[in-house]
RNA sequence: GCCGAUGUAGCACAGGGGUAGUGCAGCUGAUUCGUAAUCAGCAGGUCAGCGGUUCAAAUCCGCUCAUCGGCUCCA
């Protein structure tokens, strides 16, 4: 047999003798690499170690320093848990166990739920397979014998996957008494699992189907090192620490109430007034893009619901009414008062686009256990907006909310991800319809120059949309903004403008929000900045602290200058120490302290700290609420 | 809605069949103090709610509600 050759990354052609492995490629490029190697990847595909090199093919050599490492180290180690699985409990039935982004998990049944203990017991187990450096082997078989094989082993689940695979051969991976399904690749041997941990335990539908049976799943993590694995650990505790609701609590910003009702989040006044700083803001940027803001009631009655649509495909989340014989549905959506404000008017394509903006307060009855923090609730008030307008103006408006939702984030600070939705199978509208909207998101998405993905059907029933997704400080992604082309509406309430060639027409309907929900946001919010909020955002901007109670006279004309320049400042003259007020108002994360000792009040100044402890020199108070004023301003 | 865990003072937590505990916060008093906690005293609870077992339940059991971690859902 001739001998093989290959080509490196780099371009260069390695030839080796027949049979040669991606391992012996490693080995004799060098003996460093040999050792490092934890896979390959042939004309693309990655594989196992051991797999044989093909003749003329690019070879690349998978290290632990591979972006694609982490996915394989999870991926076995996720084998290697589920083999302590069965080996403690070997009733337990294997399903399947993928790599995820923050780890990976493994989903069995079994008849009693894992315990706290049980993960213990899990982890020691598969810290002493790792350690017995247990050889990981690739089986290639037919996929009859493989089913074979899984049901004389009871694994049910197994031989439900490989029948519905639908394929003549599969592979299967074997480390000691333990065997797998799966497509690989997979590290050499157990022993290249170091740095897991085993994390949490949870309930998951088997394959995701609610109506199917429930299984134990367990969570994981793993990295090619301790001191990943350390850091990773580390940021899960910052982010417990970052929680908007323990903040939201910490920093008295709102609270949520058993008697009130799961869901319902009631806004004390620090957090009211964050709410108002921001509703401030999205009005003024609404007005500055041309929308009009428009008022709306909370309740509609229901037979409008019925022609809109929502009853038949949105009542389970409504909330209903009966006042004097008449049932009326609490809104869960704007749409309809927009709708209505259209057609209280003829309108002619002169008017047109109309953007109409609300800060529309909604109430979703959402499932029971779904609910989280701010950031999923049953009330909230959305900043939404309908813009009506002619086919050809639909470019031009996406693109105008995509720019609005670039510039509104950048002024937060936040990064987001843009996301396609086209036609789903269940769809309305006609194909020119779909195209013609489907065509302008995408125009506008391109024009962004940002990057984006495509969800293929996805979309809404009645139209596509693009959806922007904030990360939270667990790496959750959160919906905020949406554009959602919407078909349906128009034709429902017959939305018509007359055009040029004095002909009725249909208006295109976009619903869009920028931030989505305001608690949503302001739940992301508070985490991004860790309650450390920019000087505009501050529910309270400043607050004047005495040193003693001989400055009470002096601090209180300060507090009265600030209040009248419209800063937001709190005042403690209480009688205690200075360090004491410092660090609550350190606590409390409020910008600046201005300290009102003797000196202060000698030479009619305030002595501005800010909250990393730093201080600004004395100053007047007119001064100094006209610096603040400066900063607010350059924020946007 | 489903699986699991949790629910004790405003907050953070301890206790685990027989007067309900600690720290911080609160109140009162003393201290008048310069950049992250001054000292002392006092008060504060239907142990989530309802029902059951028991001579006796915060504690054991059941149901409900809420919260937490996931799943599913998210026009």
């Amino acid at each position: 047999m001739a001998d093989i050759s290959v080509t490196l990354p780099d371009g260069s052609v390695r030839t080796l003798p027949p049979g040669s492995t991606v391992h012996g490629l490693a080995a004799a490029i060098g003996a460093g690499l040999a050792k490092a190697a934890i896979a390959g990847r042939i004309d693309g595909s990655l594989v196992d170690l051991d797999a044989k090199l093909v003749d003329g093919s690019r070879v690349e050599i998978i290290t632990e320093k591979s972006p694609e490492a982490l996915e394989i180290i999870r991926h076995s180690t996720s084998h290697l848990m589920a083999q302590a699985v069965k080996s403690l409990f070997p009733e337990a039935k294997v399903t399947i166990g993928p790599a995820i982004e923050t780890g990976f998990y493994y989903d069995f049944d079994v008849d009693h739920p894992f315990t706290p203990e049980d993960l213990e017991k899990i982890e020691k187990k598969m810290e002493e397979l790792a350690k017995a450096g247990l050889k990981i082997e690739r089986q290639e078989l037919s996929s009859a014998d493989a089913v074979k094989l899984f049901r004389e082993m009871g694994e049910d689940y197994k031989v439900e996957l490989i029948e519905d695979l639908g394929v003549d051969h599969v592979s299967l991976y074997r480390q000691g008494d333990f065997a797998d399904l799966c497509r690989g690749p997979h590290l050499p041997s157990t022993s290249w699992c170091k740095a897991f941990k085993v994390t949490s335990i949870a309930g998951a539908y088997w394959r995701g189907d609610e109506k199917r049976k429930m299984l134990q799943r367990v969570y994981g993590t793993a990295f090619p090192d301790k001191k990943q694995l350390d850091e990773y650990l580390a940021r899960i505790e910052e982010a417990k620490r970052r929680d908007h609701r323990k903040l939201g609590r910490e920093l008295d910003l709102f609270s949520f109430s058993d008697e009130v009702g799961a869901g319902f989040a009631i806004w004390h006044p620090k957090g009211a007034m964050l709410r108002t700083v921001i509703e401030d803001f999205e009005r003024r940027e609404h007005l500055k893009r041309g929308y009009d803001i428009v008022v709306g009631p909370q309740v509609l009655k229901t037979e409008l619901w019925q022609r809109s649509g929502h009853y038949d495909n949105y009542r389970e989340n409504m909330y209903f009414t009966e006042v004097d014989e008449q049932s009326f549905g609490i809104k869960p959506m704007n749409c309809l008062s927009h709708m209505m404000i259209y057609k209280s008017h003829l309108r002619s394509y002169r008017d047109l686009p109309l953007r109409f903006f609300e800060l529309g307060t909604v109430h979703r009855h959402e499932r029971a256990g779904v609910l989280h923090g701010l950031l999923r609730v049953r009330c909230f008030t959305q900043d939404d907006a309908h813009i009506l307008c002619t086919p050809e103006q639909l470019d031009a408006e996406i693109k105008g909310v995509i720019s609005f939702v670039q510039d509104v984030m950048g002024v937060f600070g936040f990064e987001f991800e843009m996301e396609l939705s086209t036609r789903p199978e269940k769809s309305i509208g006609s194909d020119e319809d779909w195209e013609r909207a489907t065509g302008a998101l995408l125009g506008a998405l391109k024009d962004s120059g940002r990057p984006y993905e495509i969800n293929e059907g996805d979309g809404a029933f009645y139209g596509p949309k693009i959806d922007i997704k904030l990360r939270d400080s667990l790496d959750r992604r959160w919906q905020c903004a949406t554009i959602q082309c919407d078909f349906t509406l128009p034709e429902r309430f017959d939305l018509t403008y007359i055009d040029a060639d004095g002909e009725k027409k249909r208006p295109v309907m976009v619903h869009r929000v920028i931030l989505g929900s305001i608690e949503r946001f302001i739940g992301v919010l508070i985490e991004h900045f860790a309650g450390n909020f920019p000087v505009w955002l501050s529910p309270v901007q400043a607050v004047v602290l005495t040193v003693t109670d001989n400055q009470a006279t002096y601090a209180q004309q300060v507090f009265d200058t600030l209040r009248g320049a419209g800063v937001r400042v709190q005042k403690d003259f209480r009688n205690e120490k200075l360090g004491f007020k410092i660090r609550e108002a350190q606590l409390q994360k409020i910008p600046y302290m201005l300290v009102i000792g003797d000196k202060e009040v000698e030479s009619g100044t305030v002595t501005p700290r800010f909250r990393d402890g730093s201080n600004l020199s004395p100053m007047d108070p007119a001064a100094f609420a006209e610096y603040l004023a400066r900063e607010v301003a350059s924020f946007h």
